[in-house]
DNA sequence: TATGAATGAGGCTTCATTCAT
DNA sequence: AATGAATGAAGCCTCATTCAT
């Protein structure tokens, strides 16, 4: 009986795993077809061939297109926040600009990914079939910002940075990146740079040094 | 007969201006539809609708939906290209930031319009069905590009800006621009900030002086 | 200028007249379809290639499914309502059953027809979709009922009808001419008889004199 | 080798006897779902997950999920015929009155039941994978139709009844407990009555009268 | 010339049923 | 024997585009 029990036990377990694994290769395969293809032109049934599976098959692991979609983009935000519980880790540690630099590193590693990201965001934003998901979305993003707001502030009290709310700093971070992914694969300047890394080198640059105080001369 | 003759010519200018004047109305209420609903609610129908017209004209004017997005798309270039040649002009007769600060201007003194335009360039970037107008769009930009590129090639030779690639300062500016735009209409970040406006400032204060020589220092 | 004019308008009618009668003709086919194959059996598609027309064209008409559905309900009980006038005028005249009679010739005189309108009315009661028009059924039968329910009470004063509630009368009317039509058409019910219209007959019969004063004793 | 044999014969009708039970457990929470929330929500994932087993045993139990809902009409009719025998009892015992009594108790005294079994008739009743079911349905309504025909032949014969062919009078109370039915449950009717069972009781009590003769006039 | 009715491909989603474990 | 993941046919609806008037 004990080891029926435990066979029994480890069947359902192995279940499980397989059920799981699944998921994740609907979300694998979902982001191949998004990568690939754009997002205009995958469905629910392209992404379905490429798992290999079902329409209904889908259905059974998300309740609709959009969850996959929000799925991947929390997914990736995630992947964000741990790179800079690093980076801020490093920071601590006395490396003030590891936290940009992680921040960067995580955005513009993959910047194909990143970019389709964006663009995820702006089409599911709204979908009430996925709010809840987004709410939490914004949740993590409050999150990270308040944890930087922390070291920010040192840092203004430091002198380092310019004294404008802390956020500030952390907003032009992200925009800096969003923008250097856009510019990355924007098709009108695919022929303006060579070198996408070197590229991407100098602004990263630019987003470690900005907004650091007596840089900043008036704005219109 | 003469008379007839310029009165029948008359006529005729008078039908073609009507006609571009139409043209201009599709436009415009098209931009309105899409700034009121956001790019997924506006149908052909929607615009014609709000234009007062029939949806069959619409497709006398425009051969297909994308070619009305894409006209809105051309636009937009073109009114940034006017902006920076004031820009250009101010900084040949001795102001070096007036370029970039035309140019965020350009971008940010209506950051909704401008992100609906980043938004529409994602949508029809590939459509075969206005491929030429990408082409056009693109061309504006290179053209641009050279002209701004000569600009900073000079500030280069002075020691002004950082010595990359010329193109490099205006990508960056482009990015930063681009990501400012993002953040402001995030809804994630809606509760980041109080007043648009002055996070737009600061990041324009940044854009203004970002590659500035002294400035950098190595990214990983 | 004139003759162009009202030529121009007898256009602008006679396409209205052919949408109109399109829009007829649609519910005439969907009704076909109904009562040929079964509500269950019945999709838009069905309706469109009984119609001769393409699904689309469906959805310029109505606005979903539920609303072809609706407005056959409507139709039936509107044609139920001017039978019941021309009942209630002859009843005023001095012929106290023809109301009854009325009711019972509009509902049984076609009850194929009565007993797919019953089958219509379950089905969409609780769509949210066509929730307008079922309230709109709703105000049919409850002004109906309440016209009726003036000269019932007449009678009953008059000691010909029992002293309930009026409208009990006429509820009862509504339910024996509703369950007549089912026995009719329950295919279980079909080989005992072989008169369909000898039955109704028989039940119409019952319905004219039910609720007469002295002919009730009680129920448990 | 005998004991053994009893208590493999026991395990074999205790496993038989669960069986059953289970089945029947299926229909009682089938049911119970259905009346809950409507003949459409109803999925056999819903029924499984209510009877707290598997998808997959439900169609160890029943070929079909119309076989689910023609057991339900089955058992429905059966408790009507086992209150009829009753009725029939005490009606040749002397109280020609207590058949008809019975009969509508039977069908009245659950109307939200009733209802809910005549929208299952109809959903099923063409469904072949049902076909055999629904033939048993028709037989006992067959064979309970017969065995009132002779009972009503007798009061015909007293004169107590109108001379029609027996059974309109059975298809009549039919009717007339069918439509009392629908009226209860029909929301267009919800306001114009208070009490439900007091209008159940007048019409109950239309339905033990009616038919007798002498009460009867021409319908046309 | 302007119109808008007609079109139908194509998207999303549901759910009864099957079958490998 | 029981399970529930997988299936895919089928339904509803949208909307860019066409074309007869």
């Amino acid at each position: 009986m004990g080891s029926m029990n435990s066979s029994s036990t480890d069947k359902i377990r192995e279940k499980k795993r397989q059920f799981l694994a699944r998921e994740q290769r609907i979300i694998d395969k979902a982001l191949q077809c998004l990568l690939r293809a754009g997002i205009d032109q995958v469905t629910v049934a392209a992404i379905a061939d490429e798992a290999g599976i079902g329409k209904g098959t889908v259905y059974k692991h998300f309740q609709s297109k959009s969850e996959i979609l929000a799925r991947i983009l929390l997914d990736y935000e995630n992947r964000i926040r741990v790179n800079m519980d690093q980076g801020i880790a490093a920071a601590e540690a006395g490396n003030p600009g590891a936290m940009v630099k992680a921040y960067f590193h995580s955005r513009l590693s993959n910047p194909e990914l990143d970019r389709l990201v964006q663009q995820l965001e702006e089409r599911i934003q709204d979908d009430p079939l996925v709010a809840e998901q987004i709410a939490e979305l914004h949740a993590m993003r409050r999150a990270t910002t308040e944890r930087i707001g922390v070291m920010v502030q040192q840092l203004i009290e430091r002198g380092v940075l310019e004294e404008v709310p802390p956020h500030y700093h952390y907003l032009a971070c992200w925009a800096l990146a969003q923008g250097a992914v856009d510019v990355c694969f924007n098709k009108g300047f695919a022929d303006q740079f060579s070198d996408k890394e070197d590229l991407l080198r100098f602004i990263t640059g630019i987003g470690v040094t900005m907004g650091n105080k007596g840089q900043l001369r008036g704005a219109d």
